[in-house]
DNA sequence: TCTTAACCGAGACGGTACGTCCGGTCTTTTT
DNA sequence: AAAAAGACCGGACGTACCGTCTCGGTTAAGA
């Protein structure tokens, strides 16, 4: 069951380099990061890396998939509206403060360069997240919440979209103001755009800043 | 009283590097466009471009501003629902198929890596953009068809969000079901989640493919 | 004494370069200079150099020989041995110690690399170097202490050639014991090439070590 | 135990780039020699050179070097004389027509302008040439056709000086008029100084006959 | 037990592009 | 007309990484 070789390849390295790349990332930015600099601090040759990936995002794939083994599985609340609330609560945390979210956002930027990468996210890593999107939805309908013929993809897409885009485009932080909006329009049936000071809906702490500072857009 | 030289900058050598850039990238796509490649292009000296660019995407940023200016006014169709709906085809059509939202991508994957570009991608570039998604909310506005306290900036991120998600984000196609159920949302007060099989609403032969194939995320 | 234009040259730009090149000569090395340099040295512009001079070269020929305008003549002892000693510790402490001397060097260096550079030295910068190097042994012809027929130019050959050979390849200091051989070898009609310890004739303080250090050859 | 790379540099790549640097000065002359072409001729990434040299003057001693490893013996005449005078008409060969000459000429120009070369030079090269000079005088002082207390260095100076002189300063042709003063200087103990045709000395075939000479002093 | 094949570290190699410097030419404005 | 200013094209500089390629050493399956 092995790979054709003698003894097969080293976790040891393996770890070391997916290490290096995360820590790298998190240190010096994604743009600075060279497979010499991550063959150097893993202390493996650069021939080890381009035995095993093809590019320094291909590593940051793999690196990024090793840091979502923890899917903390949502607590249900029992009822739509305060599940869907937790779920975008916890994917602003994501996006905007954990490291693995700083890779998400590198990855996603470099895609925009490389059609290969594109690929290799949409089959690999975007599923998972909209699986974990999708659930609030799919506990909601379980319960009747929804119609019976809601598409829940498109649901999805409405309620994530925007967040996404004050992360990767503009840059502003994902304010309670905007969740509220985007949960009360997905519980009622439309969206919440009064002004925030209008808005009596169900609130949270969330708005966290960015942590490292300007590099959103 | 004169700025320090005798006759200033090129202005023949500034429009021949906007427009080297702006082909390169349509031709091989923005990573494999450099520096060097630009200045063989567009005939100039290296030194030129570094005189008065400080990167690529420094290049890039004015080449798109130079696009922008055929700043095409919406029609007033005389009712939100059509103007947004006029609006978000148009919107789409940039960012899907044309040369500048090519552009426009790029610089917005480059700013994931690049805080300084993300900065000018915000004071210069996004305000624009955002003037015209601004548009039919506006006009909804003094027409009185939109509730005096609503906040159309917030209201803006909700319907373009999703589109930019995908373009940027999943790389699947913005369909017309998206469009309606995002149209029909804003206007009606709550987001049209039905399928697509279900939605009678107002149609519309957007629903293009993106050019390149593969190249969004 | 201008030259057919409605103001002439200037005179006060002829000499700004003329001393900028002298000075940066003497602070950062000839290889170190450049046109630019000079030209902001000078508070000239560089097409004021251009129009006057072709290269950095052609400016350093002009400036040695501004500096040779104090030709010193040389003191008339009254014997050959002693005129040609006196002559020959000025020579060496033109060569090894004055900044003059180190123009010369340089010269004489690029002129292995430059045949244009070369010619004009000849034709301009060494008939008035020979000419000096003449002097005592035209007097002594007239004096009656040469042979009718000698070929004074080949003596001065003989006697200045081991000098720049010591200074321009080998860089070892020029010893009072090579002078003394020298001069009276030219004297008496042979070469003095006891060791030093041996040679109990005429004696100089000249030895003098090079001001700069390392920088001849 | 070993020097930390498992198979060293690339003997290719070495000679390739001492070939290319030696054709190119000859071909195109020191001045316009560039490491890039030094590079591209030789067929070897830039990088290859500045890891194992700090300049195109440290290519060219190397190649020097290389080149001078045909250190032909000098043939014993049996006579100081007569080996003096082949030594001479070889080193007049090697200075005025050789390509290694024409590499000899351009690093003793650098040098005037490069303490470091100079340096270098003087503790690599001339030491070999030295050695070679020294050759016809050791072995007549082997002979005892030199006085036992002669300092043969400085009379290799006053021998070669004037050479050197004639070459790298005056780019006057080495005369047979200067090598015929020049071995009888040496052999008989005085240059000779009367012109060629009233030298009774060793004769070589230039001598322009004039009125005939008697003994000086 | 002894081969031996695949892995590993190290790092030299041919390349490409970087960002800087300077050479020479040009144009504009001032003196 | 010459000078100051400085932008311009060209091209070499020396550096940083790219991705490929030996090397010599190590390790574990299989003879």
């Amino acid at each position: 069951m092995h790979r054709g070789n003698r003894h097969g390849r080293s976790e040891t390295a393996r770890e070391a380099v997916l290490q290096a790349a995360d820590d790298l990332v998190a240190e010096i930015g994604y743009a600075k990061v060279t497979i010499e600099g991550i063959a150097a601090r893993a202390g493996v040759a650069k021939q080890t890396i381009y035995r095993w990936w093809r590019s320094k995002t291909d590593i940051l794939v793999d690196a990024f998939a090793a840091d979502s083994v923890q899917e903390l599985t949502l607590p249900d609340t029992g009822a739509f509206h305060t599940d869907l609330r937790a779920h975008l609560d916890e994917l602003v945390r994501f996006l905007e403060v954990s490291d693995s979210g700083a890779v998400f956002r590198a990855l996603a930027g470099q895609a925009q360069h490389d059609p290969e990468l594109a690929a290799r996210l949409r089959a690999e890593v975007l599923p998972r997240l909209r699986a974990r999107d999708r659930v609030p939805f799919d506990r909601a309908a379980a319960r009747g919440e929804l119609p019976a013929d809601a598409d829940v993809d498109l649901l999805v897409d409405q309620v994530v979209g925007p967040i996404h885009f004050r992360v990767l485009v503009t840059g502003e932080p994902v304010t309670p103001a905007l969740l509220d909006a985007l949960v009360t329009g997905a519980a009622r049936g439309r969206p919440e755009a009064r002004t925030a000071a209008g808005t009596p809906g169900p609130r949270s702490g969330t708005g966290v800043g960015r942590s490292g500072g300007g590099e959103g857009c």
